[in-house]
DNA sequence: TATGAATGAGACTTCATTCAT
DNA sequence: CATGAATGAAGTCTCATTCAT
């Protein structure tokens, strides 16, 4: 059976999955109606329009029906962990195990977000959560002294493109375990305080 | 008069030129042989299918194009500085500040990349590049025990986001200076030894 | 309440109204069966095919309901002129004096006769009934020599057209007997006998 | 042979030509691309959209077209024409002459300001054009003392109602030169000075 | 080389209508 | 009666490519 979440039902759901799925298989530029529509099993591309609104409704439907998945798998791991590292590590973390189950959806997203042009709410959102917790952090010492909106944006996509790379190519649990300490341990190596060992 | 590699001359040339310049402004999806040929002064398509094969055939000229020129730009510092710590910043700084010279060919890489689908020999040639580096600097003790394939994944690619936020609202010299060196110390950082940090 | 005329009763009516509304202010082109729908507070489109054979059924119904009211306006006024020159100018002004009243109906109805194709009954009646009205004129003597169906031709038609203007616009009342006064007094003009004027 | 004025040449001319015979023939609400592209001989509706920016700026070049045919024959006629009187006779039997000629082209026309919208510099044009003429006449003293405005638009909408009645099916010359001189005569009527006739 | 014309496919959207519930 | 979904056709428009001149 396939997650369904509450924003979504019937036809509407069952074409936001066809998209999904056809964004991540055949990447956004070949995501057009028809294919859409070949893959819901709709017989023309009307449909489609009669439950969106244009393109954009749709796409932006896929993106929030990934972001609560997303959200969903995420939301309690981040919030298990206490302290600004833990936090940071555990979104890490959190980020890549999701490829392990939901590697489609991941790949739809990151195809959404790279283009979208202007209307990428949830980018930004992540990119400020980022940006605040560096600053709060660093007021709280955890964090060295670096430019919080500079790091957060590298940070961010960094950790897009891996979680890219491994959906693309699904590897062994373990391995996906494995890529989301190496990941979370360079970040925290890269955000920790300059205190003692510093060398160079 | 711009800048002309060898590679290319006459109209084909021009051709890469109009279309680096349409997809810098109106992005990818919307660089179609029509929007390049008016930006060449072109009165007609025909004049690109018959200099390119197809459209991939001038998307790839005008990656080598680009490459070109950030090369000429990024290489002589690369070379300039010694050790593996010190070419890993020199390459972070150089990027970051082409913004201030080729700004647009930044905006237009970018974009290409992001929608190169397989083809994309030089984010590759990049990234092998990185992990290379990495794994020769590990073995003269100058970084740490990271994953060299990760941590050139998301060092490349956070680098990327970084130039592309920079090309599309170019800052003031200084701030671009100080831009490169933050992310340069982040990388620095990241991939720093443990503990008694060995120089080079 | 609106008026209700007694060959429409219930959704049916409501549908008919909803649709003269849309073409008066749309217009016929854009008048679809959704835009209907809408204005009449339908979830669906359905609800009109079922009350209606088809799209030209419900646009009979329009002009049935807009003659019937238009009738009841105008036919009193007709009827109380005695003679046929002054039936002509109480047709005249009455039609001018119910844009103060109809613009709605009255702009719909111009827009509905204008794209009628070939159905046009209604314009058809007018237009014979104007032809006779002049015939029994001139056997009269009250009217002049003049080719009774061009004239009728010409002169509904621009009734039509200084109501159709008078109704996108509507002027005060003062100003719209003005029109009337002024249209009734040019037809009686150019209908009135050649040389020694004829009373009646 | 047919007509072709200098603004238009090949394959333009061609699609023009055609669209006026479809609006002609199946009316403006049925023409579409793909009637016009048949009945141009064109294999696709994209040549039409090539040679135009769109249906509005084709619609245009027709009505553009059309009044440069209707232009040449009836200037002369008018201009051949001394004093307010005999012009307004000239231009209603130059109008209805016309049909004898031009009949599609006069159909599609008419069929085209139906449905102009708002974008009818032509009618405005003409109506403009006969209200200043009323207004120069009735300085004169050859007019009555009328209202221009509501009089222009009465008489030349009653006019174009002539003309489309004998273009949808054209009666002999001699039958269409008797029209046109009713029609002249019914609108000198209506439009002569009240008491004492004053000729010119 | 260069041009302008032509093609055919495909894009998104809207429409009137039908039908099961 | 009423709804919402579904259909299939047709609409305008853009695209990459080809070709004769």
């Amino acid at each position: 059976m396939r997650a369904r979440t509450f924003t979504e039902s019937g036809r509407r759901a069952q074409i936001v999955r066809a998209a999904i799925a056809v964004i991540a298989e055949a990447g956004y530029a070949k995501a057009s109606f028809s294919r859409i529509a070949k893959q819901a099993g709709l017989s023309s591309t009307g449909m489609i329009s009669y439950h969106f609104a244009g393109k954009d409704d749709l796409l932006k439907a896929c993106v929030t029906e990934i972001e609560e998945i997303t959200g969903a798998f995420m939301q309690p791991r981040i919030d298990a962990a206490v302290g600004h590292v833990a936090q940071l590590r555990a979104f890490v973390e959190a980020n890549v195990e999701l490829v392990g189950e939901h590697a489609t959806e991941l790949r739809a997203l990151i195809d959404l977000v790279k283009n979208a042009g202007s209307r990428s709410d949830a980018v930004d959102g992540r990119l400020a959560l980022f940006e605040e917790h560096f600053r709060t952090g660093q007021a709280a010492g955890v964090f060295g002294a670096f430019d919080a909106r500079i790091t957060a944006l590298a940070l961010t996509t960094g950790l897009d493109a891996v979680v890219a790379t491994a959906a693309a190519n699904v590897p062994e649990p373990a391995e996906l375990t494995r890529i989301g300490r190496e990941l979370a341990d360079l970040y925290v190596r890269a955000t920790a305080p300059e205190s003692t060992g510093g060398p160079e």
